[in-house]
DNA sequence: GAGCACTGC
């Protein structure tokens, strides 16, 4: 008999040969079980689930779980649950609603008996590993049987065995891809779902569509607590409009002071060294966060807080004590992050004044990495933030002041181990009328080529109606159906083409994912397949501030003069080859950590181009070799295409007509009249980055509807343009004319 | 002659 999730499910008989005496879940109603039972469950000898008996650390883990505050509020859960089917959770950090509410679900809603899983998704893919080890221990399993967690490139669990998942939201996503009704799950929780990224927010329209086709999917959406009602209001699905119920745990977090400033500061970075070292040298022990923007910011606070505090020791040895000052951002190896967990310094001399830690940090310890110990937070209330501007299709890093929500998080670590103290650095009217309540989603930031055709695919017919809990702006929505359409991913009527749904297999952007699909035509994929892998990591290249001219001569060394593209490949090539030895990388002043990244996206990259029967192949002939990378770099890049005007270097983007130079880590030994890009980046002026040479005739010949000239803005680049068109046309007409009259041309190309 | 906020597939 196989189970029908549509009728109502008959309660747990003995599944095997147990009988009720040995079956801790007999007479479960699967979706109707009270906190008697469950509780009977857990106290038991025997482990429901694998039916071995409870360890002994089961046991203790148990007694700790208990104590947390979700716990006690089991027995309303599990009500809410049996009576709905969607809720709203709101739960402050400490609460434990991350690791204890999906085994609730799984004790109510026992997946295992008609075989469904029950997933949680994280933004994260740490925070999806580390919780799912967690549960599994505290179900007294092993991780990658009943609970396991799934990532990119690495899938811990096991077919038919696991019923609790954890995973980051991005990979529920791909998955909605190849099943849009994810008829593998009983019940889907989003997690962090306050975060707003964009494979939460895209999830989530998803997830309350799929509720009215699955009325047999249960879905739970748990968030901070500011943004609940937005989303109750959202999924409020029922006929007569009610919000979505909400569920609320209360936290376990220490108070915080807040102290504002009484007038604003104007230098935030030298306000904010100031502050440290007055906590330094008045209030008691306890470590300091800070948060600034980035690393060079960091590195530069770094010094010169240690500067002033040596002096401010050697000038009072009796009343300060010594500091360690620790940056702390995501392009650090992870060994140098790991320094975050030192414990402060001793006293300098027995019984004198304790010493005390600084981290320095970006907005990576807002959310990412949680540092205990910290009394002290200091709130410049500033942090950067990407912003995409869909005009000129750029993208770009803006140090932009900080919410509401995210400056309350920041407080709040401060107050994790003990009560503490947070100091923002501009003044409580600020707060209370300057700053946004959230932070903009993704969502609403983002270029969404990518989520465009990722929707597609998942057949969403209308996205301009798409139910988003944020609409992005309707301009940037269609530059990028305006972008598939000409990468032939999506047809003129705005529907999936064959080639687009390949595409949106690819883990890319779709420029990258069309430039690899027509690569093979180039005899180039082996060469395009390593580009575009290097394309996806961190900037592989080292450049410590005290030798960057040893840096720049080994960068030198590895630099292909048609462009960097190829010189991106070059190092690949040469990593390869040098494998063997741990020190090449070091050694070239590269980065050993994204090179392997590199190699690992490019073994997944290979797995779904064989799945496509999408040949690896390359030509002997550098030469040829290097022009066919840099056809196919056209085929995908076409719409970021630069052109020189004027001898001085300056270049003008095609269509958008943005004046850029090129950036100065360019590898480039001319300056070629037409250049592809890869990047266009906003800093202290535009820049274009990762640029390759081409010929305008390339751009003619394979993006013809994009360089259509009637369509195309009167200017140098048109006339340019012209020109090299009406000399393609003159030689098809002597081609033509030379082919009228005999062989003459091709045999004499033939005889070379 | 500059710089990678942070995630994710």
């Amino acid at each position: 008999m196989t189970y029908n999730p549509y009728t109502s499910a008959p309660p747990v008989k003995s599944a095997s040969s147990s009988t009720s005496a040995t079956d801790p879940l007999f007479g479960f109603l699967p979706r109707n079980v009270n906190v008697k039972q469950v509780l009977k469950a857990m106290d038991g000898d025997v482990n429901p689930f694998t039916r071995q008996p409870h360890s002994e650390q089961y046991k203790k883990i148990l007694q700790i779980r208990k104590k947390l505050p979700v716990f006690a509020q089991m027995e309303d859960f599990l009500k809410m649950f049996s009576e709905n089917q969607i809720i709203v959770m709101v739960g402050e950090t400490g609460s434990g609603k991350t690791t204890q509410i999906p085994q609730f679900v799984c004790y109510s809603d026992l997946p295992h008996t008609k075989r469904k899983l029950v997933a949680c998704t994280q933004p994260r893919r740490v925070a999806a590993m580390s919780v799912a080890k967690r549960v599994a221990d505290e179900m007294d399993v092993q991780l990658g049987k009943q609970v396991g967690y799934s990532i990119r490139f690495e899938d811990m669990t096991e077919p038919g065995t696991t019923f609790l998942k954890y995973m980051t939201d991005g990979m529920l996503l791909r998955e909605a891809m190849n099943d849009p009704n994810l008829e593998r799950y009983s019940t889907i929780i989003l997690d962090e779902a306050h975060e707003r990224t964009l494979a939460t927010d895209i999830l989530m329209g998803l997830l309350k569509s799929l509720a009215k086709r699955r009325p047999d999917l249960k879905i739970i959406i748990m968030s901070a607590t500011l943004d609940a009602l937005k989303f109750q209001k959202y999924f409020s699905i029922t006929e007569n409009g009610e919000p979505a119920p909400l569920f609320k745990v209360p936290g376990r977090t220490h108070p915080v002071e807040v102290f504002y400033t009484q007038d604003p500061e104007p230098d935030y970075v030298e306000a904010a060294i100031r502050t440290v070292l007055m906590i330094h040298r008045a209030e008691d022990p306890g470590d300091i966060l800070l948060f600034l923007t980035g690393e060079e910011e960091i590195e530069d606070a770094c010094r010169k807080i240690k500067l002033e505090a040596d002096d401010l020791m050697n000038q009072d040895p009796e009343s300060v004590g010594p500091l360690v000052c620790i940056p702390l951002y995501s392009s650090l190896p992870p060994q140098q992050q790991q320094r975050i967990f030192d414990p402060a310094p001793p006293p300098r001399v027995p019984e004198g004044p304790p010493g005390r830690k600084v981290v320095v940090s970006t907005n990576i310890a807002e959310t990412s990495l949680t540092i205990d110990g910290i009394v002290y937070v200091v709130d410049p209330g500033f942090s950067k933030q990407r912003v995409y501007n869909p005009r000129i299709r750029v993208d770009s890093l803006l140090v932009s002041p900080i919410s509401k929500a995210s400056a309350q998080q920041r407080a709040g670590r401060a107050g994790r181990t003990r009560p503490g103290k947070c100091f923002r650095l501009y003044t409580e009217k600020d707060f209370m009328t300057e700053l946004e309540e959230q932070t903009h989603p993704e969502i609403l930031r983002s270029n969404l080529a990518n989520v465009v055709l990722e929707l597609v695919k998942l057949g969403v017919k209308d996205l301009v109606r798409f139910d988003y809990v944020d609409a992005p702006a309707p301009e940037t929505l269609m530059r990028a159906l305006e972008l598939l359409n000409f990468l032939a991913a999506l047809d003129d009527d705005g529907q999936l083409t064959a080639l687009g749904s390949i595409m949106a297999d690819f883990p890319l952007d779709p420029q990258m994912a069309k430039m690899l699909i027509v690569s093979p035509e180039f005899r180039c994929s082996n060469e395009v397949l390593t580009i575009v892998a290097m394309l996806s990591v961190p900037n592989v290249w080292i450049r410590p501030p005290n030798q960057r001219k040893e840096a720049d001569a080994a960068k030198a060394m590895m630099s292909v003069p048609d462009g960097d593209h190829l010189t991106l490949l070059n190092v690949f090539n040469n990593y390869m080859q040098n494998k063997h030895d741990r020190n090449w990388a070091w050694n070239n002043y590269l980065s050993q950590r994204a090179l392997a990244q590199a190699e690992n996206v490019r073994a997944q990259l290979q797995h779904t181009m064989e799945r496509f029967d999408i040949d690896l192949v390359s030509t002997d002939d550098q030469r040829k070799l290097y022009t066919g990378i840099r056809q196919a770099l056209c085929c995908g890049f076409f719409m970021q295409v630069a052109h020189k005007e004027g001898e001085k270097g300056a270049y003008i983007t095609v269509k958008d007509n943005q004046v850029v130079a090129l950036h100065p880590s360019c590898g480039l030994d001319t300056q070629p009249e037409w250049v592809i890009y890869h990047e266009f980046v906003l800093t202290t002026k535009p820049y274009i980055r990762t640029v390759t040479e081409v010929k305008a005739e390339w751009l003619l010949e394979f993006a013809p509807q994009y360089f259509d000239m009637s369509a195309f803005p009167d200017g140098e680049t048109k006339r340019a343009l012209l020109r090299v068109q009406n000399k393609r046309s003159r030689k098809a007409i002597e081609g033509a004319n030379g082919n009228s009259k005999g062989i003459e041309r091709p045999s004499k190309k033939a005889r070379k």
